[in-house]
Parts: C-alpha cells; sequence; structure tokens
DNA sequence: CTGTTAGCGCTTTCAC
DNA sequence: GTGAAAGCGCTAACAG
C-alpha cells in the first residue's frame, strides 16, 4: 500500500527521474512512457510524499489562509471560495485564524510558522499592522489580499467608499437626516481598513447632502451582530431622534435591527437599518442592503495567487460591484 | 534569513542533533546548552523546515480537516473551534470541502491526497460511505468525526434522536398534531446520519403520542435555507391542515419560516417551527430551537486527536447536550 | 549529555 | 527521451 517511486519505477522498467517527470506531466517523456508510468503508478495506488517532494523542489502546493475568524458571512463565504479554487488546482488550504478582540490587540501575525511551508498567503480581512505586513513580505512568497488590505499590495475588494456613499444615499433619499453609522472596532483605525473607509463614505455622503456629522451618530459594532445590539440600544436610547442606521455590515445591521425590537422601535416606521454584505440571512428580516459577491472574491483571489505562484502577473487592485438591494428595513423619516 | 539548522548549530557551537533535541524540547540536554540554542535559534530566525522535519520524523503536525462546507452555522463553527485548538498545541489545520450537491452524489474523498500529508483526520459532518470511511482508516492515522459519523469510529455529536424527539414533544405539548418534518437531503440515508436519527426522534415521538406519521409529513430540506424555503412552500400550500413544522437544522427552519411569511401565513398564529442548532441568528426571527455548542465539539474532537495522535487513549462516543431554547416561533395549536 | 552518521523520498542537474 | 547521482534540511539511532 505505502509505495514509494522506486517501486513504481521498478515495476514499470525505467528510472524515478522518468517517474518523476511523467507524473508530473513534464515535458521530455515519451507518450507511451508517460501513459505507461501513470498506469503503474495508479495501479500501486503511488502519490508522492508531499513532504519529499517539497524539500527537493522547494515548492509545498499549499497555501496558508490568513483570517481572523472562519464563523463570520464574508470569511465563511471568501474561505469557501478560495479552498473551491486552491483544489481545482491540486493545491491545500492551509487555515490559520488570528482571533480579534475587542479593542484589545489580537495575537500577532507571525510569519516564521509560515516559512517554507507556503507558496502563496492569502489574507482575509485581516486588518494588518505594516510591520506584519513586511514580515509577511519577507517570507518571499506571493500574497494577495481579500477585502482589506494596505496600499501598493495585491487587493481584492470593494470600492468601500462608494459602497458606504450609497448606502447613506438612500437613506438620504428616503428623506433621513439623522443617519448613525455603526462601525467596527475603536482599534480598526488604519486609513485603508474597509471600516475607515466605510466611514469616510458615510461622512461625505453626509456632507455634500448639507448635513452635519455630529461625533455622537458614529458608534463601535465590532463587526458582529451583539456588539452593534448593544451599541444601537445606547445610541437609541441616548438619541431618540436618529431616524436611520447605516451599519457597516449586514451582521451589524442585525444587530442593530435587535436593538430596535429590544427598544420596541418599529423598523422601519421609526428607525430605518441598512447593511453592508448580501448576507444569506438578511432576508429573514427582510434586511436593505449593499450586496457583494464573497464567495466570488475567494475565487478570484486564490485563482490570482495561483498565477503569482505559476510566476504570472496579475492586476494590481480588482474591485468588485456591489448592488443596493432594498427591502424592508429600510423607509420614509417617520413624521413626528 | 533563511538559516538552517547548521547555521545554527556552528554559531551555538553544538551539533545539529543538539539543535533539534533543545528546539523540541527533548529531554537529555542540559538546560544551559538548551537556553543557549533556543537563544541563538531566535536570534538568527532559525525555525525548521517543515518538509524536512516531516521527511525525517515521518511527522507533519498538521491535520486534516474534511468538510462539505465552511459557509454553514455548524461547520463554520466546528471548523473555528477545531482551527483554535490545533493551533494552541502548534498543529496546523489542512482544509478539504466536499461539496454535496442536492441529490446528486459529491466528490468522493480521495485518501490519496491525505497521504503523508496530515497526521490525522477531522471529519465534520460529511456522510461518508463505509467505503470512504475504509479508504480513509487506511491511510493509518487516527480520525475523528464530528457531528455525522458511523459506529465503531471515534465520535463527537448529540443525541440526535433524543434533540428530535425534545423538539417534537415541545410542539406536542403545544397541542399539535399535524406536525411535519423537514430533512435533508433523499440520498443522506445512512442509518447512522444525523438527518435519518432526527427522522427516527421525531417519528418516534410521533407514534408514543399516538399521532400518524403519513410520507406527505415528510419532505426534504437539504439542510439549507432556499431548499427548506421551497419545500416547506410546497408542503404548507398543500397541506393547510399542518399547525407545526420541526425541521432538522435551524438554517432549514428559516426557510421554513421564510415560506410561510411567503404565503401570507403569521408564525407562530398559524404554524410553529422549530429547528435544531443553536444558530446565532435564530434570534432574528426569535426561532425555537434545540441548541447544541458547535464551536466547543469542535475544541473536543481536535484535542482528542491530538491525544490520539500523541498514542493516548479517548472515549468512543463522546455525546454533548442540548436545550430547548423557547422563542417566538413555537405557540398554542390555532384554533379553527 | 552530546556528536556522528545514515537515511527520509523525492526533484533536478548533468550526462548520454 | 532517459538514467545516474547529488542533494533538499532535517530526525533518529547509535556511540561515546
Amino acid at each position: 500500500m505505502a509505495h514509494g517511486i522506486e517501486d513504481v519505477a521498478r515495476v514499470a522498467g525505467v528510472s524515478t527521474a522518468t517517474v518523476s517527470r511523467a507524473l508530473r506531466g513534464l515535458p521530455n517523456v515519451a507518450p507511451a512512457t508517460r501513459d505507461h508510468v501513470r498506469e503503474v503508478a495508479s495501479r500501486l495506488g503511488y502519490s508522492a510524499s508531499p513532504s519529499a517532494a517539497s524539500l527537493a523542489s522547494g515548492r509545498t502546493r499549499t497555501i496558508g489562509v490568513l483570517s481572523p475568524w472562519i464563523s463570520h458571512w464574508f470569511f465563511a463565504n471568501v474561505i469557501e471560495g478560495a479552498e473551491r479554487a486552491l483544489r481545482a488546482s491540486d493545491f491545500d488550504a492551509l487555515l490559520h485564524t488570528f482571533e480579534l478582540f475587542r479593542g484589545g490587540p489580537r495575537r500577532r501575525v507571525d510569519p516564521v510558522v509560515l516559512r517554507r511551508r507556503v507558496d502563496g498567503i492569502l489574507v482575509v480581512g485581516l486588518p494588518l499592522a505594516a510591520d506584519e505586513v513586511a514580515d509577511l513580505s519577507g517570507l518571499d512568497v506571493p500574497i494577495v489580499f481579500v477585502g482589506s488590505g494596505p496600499p501598493g499590495q495585491i487587493l481584492v475588494r470593494l470600492d468601500d467608499r462608494l459602497a458606504a456613499r450609497t448606502a447613506t444615499e438612500h437613506l438620504i433619499e428616503l428623506g433621513h437626516r439623522r443617519i448613525a453609522h455603526v462601525t467596527g472596532d475603536p482599534g480598526d483605525v488604519l486609513p485603508w481598513s474597509p471600516a475607515e473607509e466605510r466611514l469616510v463614505g458615510w461622512r461625505s455622503a453626509m456632507t455634500e447632502a448639507g448635513l452635519p456629522v455630529p461625533d455622537e451618530l458614529e458608534v463601535h459594532g465590532y463587526f458582529d451582530v451583539p456588539g452593534a445590539r448593544e451599541t444601537a440600544t445606547r445610541l437609541l436610547t441616548q438619541h431618540p431622534d436618529i431616524t436611520a442606521v447605516f451599519a457597516a455590515s449586514d451582521e451589524m445591521a442585525m444587530g442593530v435591527v435587535l436593538a430596535a425590537a429590544d427598544l420596541g422601535l418599529r423598523v422601519p416606521q421609526d428607525v430605518s437599518v441598512i447593511g453592508i454584505d448580501g448576507h444569506d440571512l438578511g432576508d429573514l428580516i427582510g434586511l436593505t442592503t449593499v450586496a457583494q459577491d464573497a464567495a466570488e472574491q475567494g475565487v478570484r483571489a486564490a485563482t490570482m495567487l495561483l498565477d503569482l505562484v505559476a510566476g504570472g502577473v496579475v492586476p494590481q487592485v480588482t474591485t468588485f460591484p456591489t448592488r443596493l438591494v432594498i427591502r424592508r428595513t429600510t423607509g420614509a423619516v417617520p413624521v413626528r
């Protein structure tokens, strides 16, 4: 059962070098030889030892996938798409999560554990500090960022500002003037992070519409349901004149809807809510949102990464489209 | 930057064998030597090449995680928990997804790709055929099944029958008599699969209560929202006398709630709905459910697998508790 | 407690 | 188009 390349070579009556070439589809092997070797290999149930192959070739056929979570809509879908694309090219996905804690620092991304272990790195929505990016770059393998990444790197993402403007403008067109924004973590202030970009998009849409943007309209929801629920409860209690809330993610928008329900506010009659994502379960509450295709971003990013690994070139920034999906959580501003 | 064990050995003034021992914390190394070697290694930024180490030792410090999806609540949470536990022991998680298609066969689990690549395998909610299990066992590494697994294997799971009975009995106590069940895929009929067990639990609870279980009460929801929504739409249209639906997962229960809404039925006034899982977003619609802790099952399974890899022994079956969470989608049977 | 040495199972020149 | 042989960078006996 546990055959090595020598067994195949012996049975096929060729050298191990030829077996290696034949099985990997390299040129300079006679078609007849190739077919014969493959037949023998499959009959013997042979497949090369990944460690031995990696050690000898320096390539691992493995991609490191770095992500803060997997149990969040965006991350799960990106990773699922990426894994599918990688597998289609016979690459493995090595999963590394880095839990983000509210306000606190997360475990540093340690490049050492990825050394000689992966041929490329996919960073999924992880707001890396500049020095972490530098460390990763030091690994000397291609890196693709999905959802969030520093300028100068290969990025697959949305036009976050535009998405935020789209959401905000939708609310403004409905007549809302006191529109709050639920953003992520207070520590997440890298200028290129989606949270920051969405914040900027909201602010500029407000300002252009001649609406003031006082500090109290901006609160932190930590990109999850409970975080947004808590913070929105406080917000809506302290500022009952707020008629609409734009959350930077659908999960946070769901938290806002729950908060409204907790407070006995009707959505959208008393307060309108919009998010960003196009979460599968938004439908449950008729959540209005600016939708994106997360799985496809994962596929694209993985495909690009494989191109890079193969020595190809890919566009620096790939911007995915978004579309406004109007459902039932947004409506006209209440008359009071 | 790319130092090898020889560099460390030379700088530290010892042999490579000593470096290897010191860095891995093996016995028979003088404490002073150990500290010195570690200091030199960290100063040089050295870490062993995983391929070389694997090739020489036969161990990979990697666990293969097999799962049908990652963007489903149960799977995402189990995998997240497992990854966390593995990382805590410096093990890597290699992700392999095997998409399940409605009614159709999925890609066969191919043991060859895992050969000499992993020290253990975690099978998450994947209903493997007997021959696939046999193939995996042939890899000669420990395997732990989470959520669903054949008898005779190491399992971490719920008492699925009990969970189903709990859900069904809750509805019966509320006075319901025509209680439908939304199960998974028609092809998923392995006697030990959670779908099958839950089906049996529902049936026996019905029978014990003296309620008939005609075929039309059992429909397939494919374990996802759209599948259950479609099938429940048909079900509730054709059989308006059904007053309650027990879905084998929360995601399917959500589909049923959506179907009810599509049909203008009020939940729970016209139809009660209950699921199994304790999905984070069940709160959104006040979903009544029989809750389980998926992440913790992932942690436990990974921990057990690491024990097995280390040569330890673990219990054959670990059964996690469930608890009935009554919210707003179940209520008294309507009076007509 | 530490060093020497022989592999681990492939890939990759370099000849032929 | 094919083979011989030299590594790839470690670990694991085995000595000492």
